[in-house]
DNA sequence: CTCGACTCCTGTTAGC
DNA sequence: TGCTAACAGGAGTCGA
């Protein structure tokens, strides 16, 4: 599913859209259309108008506007990105492999005949103008070492929810995380701040080698455990039989060996 | 404020 | 073969 890895190919594939002029957008599917927003005010916003600048907060695509609005996209678990027919991520972990016109949720149509489109089978993705990027914990690809401790620090929660807690840390999924902890023989069901210093320092440099190798590597579901994460999975490491357990609210697999 | 439980969405797959 | 139920996870809401 689309996570931090994912929505960074996407946003180097919106650049391609960048200052076409916008004639025809086409929003047939309220519900994906979140905070208020209508199909005539994103019209209205759009109509004219060209994309001048893409960014990425975490799972937040964001698509300035030349009049400084925003128009902020999220691809849920099934959500792609397709310009001018060209799929920004061809292999999507859990999404089907079709692609269904009847699943374009929210397609921008360019005066040169192109078109940026979101399709979403799932629905779980979503559209929104103007989003409240100050929401979003720091970006997991350049965190900061201290930036992560404070975003574990005196919590009791387990550590895995709090680094999937988007408002403090943005990006992380439940594929990457479970391959960060695994990789940093973390238990993820420990409390988040009883870290030691020596264990906040191994979850960072795992944490940040992490995403850079799945990012050169082609997607969050290349990681050396996925292949395990299955019912009777072992650990790629020791060939111990991975625990499968909910942690967070989310299906977690974590090797019973050699992460504590 | 914190954190767990619940809810939403629907294509795929396991199991009878 | 054909059906049903479970499953997947991102994100928002609610209540203790």
């Amino acid at each position: 599913m689309p996570e931090l890895i994912e929505i960074e190919y996407y946003r180097r594939l919106a650049e391609g859209a960048l200052g076409r002029v916008i004639d025809e957008v086409d929003a047939p599917d309220a519900w994906f259309l979140k905070r208020g927003l209508t199909a005539r005010i994103v019209t209205d916003a759009l109509l004219g108008r060209q994309f001048v600048g893409a960014r990425r907060i975490g799972k937040l695509l964001l698509m300035d506007m030349d009049d400084e609005a925003v128009l902020g996209l999220r691809f849920g678990m099934t959500g792609r990105l397709v310009l001018d027919d060209c799929a920004g991520v061809d292999d999507l972990q859990y999404a089907s492999r079709r692609r269904e016109a009847a699943w374009d949720r929210f397609t921008v149509h360019f005066d040169d005949g192109g078109d940026l489109r979101i399709n979403d089978a799932r629905r779980l993705g979503g559209v929104e103008l103007d989003p409240d990027e100050a929401r979003l914990g720091v970006d997991a690809a350049g965190i900061t070492p201290s930036q992560l401790t404070a975003a574990l620090d005196h919590s009791t929660a387990p550590l895995k929810a709090r680094l999937m807690d988007q408002h403090r840390v943005a990006g992380l999924g439940n594929l990457l995380v479970d391959e960060v902890l695994w990789r940093a023989g973390l238990d993820p069901a420990r409390a988040a701040g009883s870290l030691a210093p020596a264990e906040r320092k191994r979850l960072h440099r795992h944490l940040r080698r992490t995403v850079d190798d799945l990012l050169a590597d082609g997607g969050s579901h290349l990681g050396r455990l996925q292949v395990a994460r299955v019912r009777g999975g072992r650990c790629p490491k020791d060939g111990a039989e991975l625990l499968r357990r909910t942690v967070g609210g989310r299906t977690t697999y974590s090797c019973p060996v050699h992460q504590h």
